[in-house]
DNA sequence: TAGATAGCTTGTTTTTTGCAAGTTAAATTA
DNA sequence: TAATTTAACTTGCAAAAAACAAGCTATCTA
C-alpha cells in the first residue's frame, strides 16, 4: 500500500503518482502486465521475485481501486480471475519505457533484448503499437 | 532503501530502476532535484512532505551509492552540503516528464502548469533544454 | 467424490518507518 | 573569544508494514 493517511498526496505529479502505483511491487506487477503478458494471480507469484501472497492481494486490490487494472472473472475457468491493465494502466507506458531506456544504459546485467532497445530509441511510436496490440483481448 | 539483500535486482531494467531508486521519497527526491531547484538537506527537509530526518539522510546516501545524485560541500559556506544530479540522475528525466505528463490527465487536482504541460505535449524537446539548462552549475 | 488448483486470508515474526531527542562541526553573534 | 545558532546528521524507541507460513473456500479434474 502506498499510503493512504498522508494528506494530499494529489497536486504534485510525481506526488500522485507515487499514491497510485508508487512501490516496487506494483511496478512489478504492471510490467508483468505491460511486457510479459501475465494475467494471472499465480502468474505474478510464480513470476520468481519472491512477493507475499498477502502483498500480491493488497497490490492487486489497491491497483484495481486506483483503476489503473482490472479484474475479471475467467469465463472459461471461472476459480481464475484475469487481471489487464485499464486504459489508465495503459498510458503507463512511456514512463516504464523510458526507465527501460534508462536501465539498459545504467544496467551491464540488462536483459533487454538488444532488438527492443534497437527499435525503441530508432522506432518508439512502432514499438507502442505492436505493444499495444499484444494487450488487445 | 530499496531492497539490498534480495539477490540479483539487476537484469530486469524496471527491477533494476526499483532497486536504483524505487521508492517515494527517492522520487521526491529526485523531483526537487529535477525540478524545484532544492540543492541542501534542509530544503527537501522543508518541502513539506513530511519525510524523517533519518529516512532522508539514508535516501541521500543510497541515492549518492548509486551514482545518481553527488554530494559535495558547499564553497561559500562549508558547513552545507550541495546535492545535485549526476548525468545518470538527469537522464531520469524523460521518464519524470513521462509520469507528470500522465498525472497531468489523472488528477484533477493538478497542480502542473497549463504552460508547462502544453510545452511538454508540443515541444518537449524545446522543454528539456530548458529544464538541462537550469541544472548546470 | 476425492484430490488438485486458484486465489486469497489469517496469524506471527522480522524489517522498515516515523517521531523525538541528541550529537558534531562550522558559522555567526555578543 | 565565548556563546549561540545553523546545518546535517545519528540514535533510540514505538508503530506500521512486509515477509513467512499456514489455513481456508470455491471451482475444476480424474
Amino acid at each position: 500500500m502506498v499510503d493512504k493517511k498522508t494528506k494530499n498526496w494529489a497536486g504534485c505529479p510525481i506526488r500522485f503518482g507515487m499514491s497510485q502505483f508508487g512501490d516496487k511491487w506494483s511496478f512489478l506487477i504492471i510490467r508483468d502486465l505491460m511486457f510479459k503478458g501475465r494475467r494471472y494471480y499465480n502468474e505474478f507469484l510464480e513470476a520468481g521475485e519472491g512477493i507475499s501472497t498477502n502483498i500480491l492481494a493488497s497490490r492487486l486490490a489497491d491497483l484495481e481501486h486506483n483503476g489503473i487494472i482490472s479484474k475479471r472473472q475467467d469465463t472459461e475457468k471461472r476459480s481464475k480471475n484475469i487481471y489487464r491493465l485499464t486504459e489508465k494502466g495503459i498510458e503507463l507506458m512511456p514512463m516504464m519505457l523510458a526507465m527501460i531506456d534508462w536501465a539498459e544504459k545504467y544496467d551491464d546485467q540488462t536483459e533487454v533484448p538488444a532488438e527492443f532497445i534497437n527499435k525503441l530509441r530508432d522506432s518508439p511510436e512502432k514499438l507502442r503499437q505492436e505493444l499495444l496490440n499484444q494487450l488487445e483481448d
